[in-house]
DNA sequence: CGTGTTTGACCTGCGC
DNA sequence: GCGCAGGTCAAACACG
């Protein structure tokens, strides 16, 4: 990781609405977890539009109702970027502990996860199959640690 | 020497 | 029950 390259903010902080606004990087599209898939449908609607810098955050909290284990809540927040380099560095610190090939895109899946004590979060990276020169960043869950700035 | 990358193996969930 | 796909770990290695 010696790409110090001028990063971008904490792309999962509730406490910044505006960090978006100062990504040095366009925006496309902003991509929605729902369970399992994105919604791709009515994605074209956001694109042409400019992409209003919005961040969805979806919460995968338990279903309280049964009463299960308190698991942790972990937020997912998938962006697609476009960028020639996959890792950004949004100021923590990411260290890589996988590599995958799906099935579903010619290229490979990097996991990467925050070596920071303490925070347990998780970043996935991918590139577009469509798109190359996009690149898609899935976080999982908030850091609970300040900027290494 | 410490930190992070690499790569294959291993584990798990799901579908058939 | 087995195979596939996705996700994670861990040993060895590379680099400052």
């Amino acid at each position: 990781m010696t790409d110090k390259i001028p990063k971008p903010p904490p792309p999962d902080t509730p406490d910044s609405d505006d960090f978006t606004n100062q990504w040095p990087f366009e925006l496309s599209e902003y991509l929605k977890f729902d369970d399992n898939q994105w919604m791709h449908d009515g994605l074209e609607s956001f694109a042409s539009e400019n992409v209003s810098n919005q961040v969805h955050q979806v919460s995968n909290a338990e279903d309280t109702s049964s009463g299960r284990e308190n698991r942790e809540v972990r937020e997912r927040v998938a962006f697609k970027i476009m960028s020639e380099i996959e890792v950004l560095d949004d100021g923590y610190r990411w260290r890589k502990y996988g590599k995958k090939m799906v099935k579903n895109s010619p290229n490979p899946r990097n996991y990467y996860r925050c070596s920071v004590d303490g925070c347990n979060v998780k970043k996935r990276v991918e590139r577009d199959k469509d798109d190359p020169r996009y690149v898609i960043t899935t976080y999982e869950g908030n850091h609970t640690h300040p900027s290494s700035s």
